[in-house]
DNA sequence: CCAAAAGTGTTGCAACTACACCCATGT
DNA sequence: ACATGGGTGTAGTTGCAACACTTTTGG
């Protein structure tokens, strides 16, 4: 949010929900706010848009501008537009999400943020205005995308084992699959790539680590599927 | 649109896409607009969000201002955010569809409009701004919508045939349906009830008449289901 | 009796679910 | 050697797509 108003629309504003998945835990990314209202506290990323910008441009712009990150695919998801969400006047606020991989990114802040950080989803701090609800709906949009659209690319390292992917997609399901059919699943779609090398860190038995096929990928993300599980 | 411009919010329009279905066909509802820009000529119905006043209130207050339809589900499909759409000023468009019977509702007008019409959607007149653009899009989610919700309760009367709801299901999706498959699957979800009467309009064999079983209707609204074809 | 639309079943194939044991490794 | 999580196959069931003929009515 820039602290200068002048040349944004004071009505409606963008926030950004981050996901991150790390250690079998989803994490929200939240920057601690430099300026009024709710200075000092943690917050969704966000601010106001440009009379001159399109909203996606806005959207990049601000997560830059106050995380660090840059060039992210971010999803419009939801209008914000409870009347007094914001104490200051009426602000609507379009809610985005993006998923991203933590560990590839260096955080930094802007004018209106004095830290960036990653929180896990369940020791969240207490957050001003409607961010809790935002957060929330963003899950719910995430949840709701997994079984028509793939996911994965964007959250983990490039080589990862299966057992990895089937826990990022329990994790966001919020239930257990089945070992085998989630496998055959995965391999019938030709999405994954097996490779020659195993996981090293592992403290068992070690698995074989896979890729993304990135044409698959890209195809079916725009074609979509059907991974109800 | 309140041409009292004082109370609402400058920056942020709502516009409805009103579908009917009447003569195997679909139908848009436009209104001629009584006030500038673009006076004088057909346009979507919409209009301003007052300051202390939620979306979706507001969407059914202007739909009922300018067309005369009153309490009317519409759902919010997507913000339009083109910086000039709107040649006046930067106005972003909540995008809203619904879908009606045309044959049950009496159009009127208000004071921004003169005068509410349905339109063929293959014989619509030149629009302004954006709206072309967003009776297209609300096509796109309508088609897309129609695969996990079931609707034409909005759209057929009360007692219709099974040969007027595929119809209304080809028309959608644009393409041909197989007709036994089609009823199979619709029997299966106990969405229709088969009444004694049979359709007399019909110039050659009457079909059986039906009606929605309001009950499994609003379940299978709530929690969706596949609907394929 | 003819034209036009309504109505009706079956079969093969593909996809989904449920389920239990062996394997590779580190300690 | 054992504990831990990684890896693999099958059988029964269900859902889906493809497909053609008979029935009812009005003219």
């Amino acid at each position: 949010m820039s602290h200068i108003l002048k040349d944004v629309i004071k009505n409606i504003s963008i926030d950004c929900v981050i996901f991150g998945f790390e250690n079998s835990e989803m994490e929200v990314l939240l920057v601690k706010r430099a300026i009024k209202p709710a200075k000092e506290r943690w917050a969704l990323p966000g601010g106001f848009i440009k009379k001159d910008e399109l909203i996606e441009a806005a959207a990049q712009r601000i997560l830059k501008e106050t995380t660090g990150l840059d060039n992210i695919y971010l999803e419009e998801f939801k209008i914000f537009d409870k009347v007094d969400r914001y104490p200051l006047r009426r602000v609507f606020t379009l809610g985005h999400y993006a998923l991203v991989k933590p560990e590839q990114y260096v955080l930094s802040t802007g004018a209106d943020t004095s830290e960036a950080k990653w929180f896990k989803l369940d020791e969240l701090p207490e957050l001003p205005f409607d961010h809790l609800d935002i957060i929330r709906e963003a899950m719910e949009k995430l949840r709701a995308r997994i079984r028509y659209r793939p996911i994965g690319f964007e959250l983990l390292p490039e080589k990862f084992t299966l057992p990895q992917l089937q826990t990022l997609y329990e994790v966001i399901l919020g239930k257990k699959l089945d070992k085998r059919n989630f496998r055959k699943k995965l391999m019938k779609m030709n999405l994954v790539k097996k490779l020659k090398e195993k996981d090293k860190n592992s403290t068992r038995r070690p698995a074989y680590l896979y890729r993304f096929d990135k044409r698959t990928y890209e195809k079916l993300k725009k074609n979509g599927f059907n991974f109800e599980l």
